[in-house]
DNA sequence: CAAATTCTGGACATCATGTACAGAAACTAC
DNA sequence: GTAGTTTCTGTACATGATGTCCAGAATTTG
């Protein structure tokens, strides 16, 4: 994606690097929302007119942030297998809780009402495309399938729900159990839905 | 629950139906982040100071005009009967479908990016609670049930996500057929899981 | 080292917020 | 209708955030 030409000046990676790090630390302490473009190069310790040097504003470096984190995160986990198990042999979804789990105190506030509804919506897309290419991967024919699309931001906009309800009970169960519970109630999916019924009502 | 004494003055009523008003209408045109309080006042023909009169910030408008609604489509809907109908014979899903329908271009806005974290978060609570109390008014010996609550998030969760993909995607099948869709997607839900294991693997 | 790039810190215009207040307007009760 | 109360208005003000600009200092690259 990002191909950058190899010849970022260290300054820029830098300033780069603590912006965003100050950004993560700041949503946690006082939600996305509280949070000034000040703020960001206060704790930063760079200058304000540094960081609009690099960024539009905040949403733009939490996006490319979001952006780097979930590459990084598909990168080491590698291609799923036929069996939706991970290299590891872990399934998905213990992944998602696991990962969730690592940065519990950022997606605490980021999932809650003190978080940012582009960032949601644009992790449910992100998710829904995942397990869609996940799924087509293994059944091909279903490419097309605009149901199969609906379905996928069924169980992603499911997955983030459970998730914010893990973090805002502080977490009773472990991730394996989530994961447990999460695939459990996806029984079927589009592929038990599609083969129980094709079609929709009204389309015949 | 707001008790008024019956006795609100007229301008009262007027001017907080005009903020209301506003508030939904600037909503669809701009989306929520953009407005303000002086776009408020102005678009509802009052002065910026009266706004404050009534509301804290735009935040408190939003909540109590979504809590008007959400109370008077309760209201209207009534109690749901023993087989998860509504007097009228309807699934609770269809209802929710045709709400949004009647709405499209408000949630439209409200569940994209366009909108506001805190509002999908509390649309999430509110609507896990009544589909926890609908089925723990069938099934009492639930109540405790820690799962449970999960469980329901899970599906408000998905079911507002398959409503905003609805609304994404402009809406190409009716309301009957989204929901059934999203009720052949949740088959079992609580029940079928419990039933299938009555605790977390962790439990034992 | 020299040239190029980035960072700094201060300034500036603009705009939104929240509060205050005095007078005009509208409402309620009688 | 009038009196008394409450609400609305218009304006003003202090505060703080935004986005842009610039000249000089600092750092990096070759």
């Amino acid at each position: 994606m990002t191909e950058t030409p190899r010849k970022v000046d260290r300054r820029v990676q830098r300033t780069r690097t603590l912006l965003r790090d100050a950004l993560m630390k700041l949503i946690v302490e006082r939600g996305y929302e509280n949070i000034t473009v000040q703020d960001i190069a206060d704790a930063a310790d760079v200058a304000r007119a540094t960081f609009y040097l690099h960024y539009k504003d905040k949403e733009e470096l939490l996006f490319q942030s979001m952006e780097e984190v979930y590459d990084a995160l598909l990168e080491r986990v590698g291609p799923v297998r036929d069996d939706y198990l991970t290299q590891e042999g872990l399934p998905v979804d213990v992944i998602a809780f696991q990962h969730t789990a690592e940065y519990a105190p950022f997606y605490r506030v980021m999932l809650s009402e003190r978080g940012a509804a582009a960032y949601v919506v644009r992790l449910r897309h992100y998710l829904a495309k995942v397990l869609w290419d996940t799924v087509c991967q293994k059944e091909p024919h279903l490419k097309g399938s605009i149901i199969g699309q609906a379905v996928m931001h069924h169980e992603a906009g499911a997955l983030i729900a459970t998730i914010s309800w893990w973090l805002e009970n502080e977490m009773p169960f472990p991730a394996e159990d989530m994961a447990w519970l999460v695939h459990n109630l996806s029984e079927g999916g589009v592929l038990g839905l599609i083969e129980k019924a094709p079609k929709l009502p009204s389309e015949g």
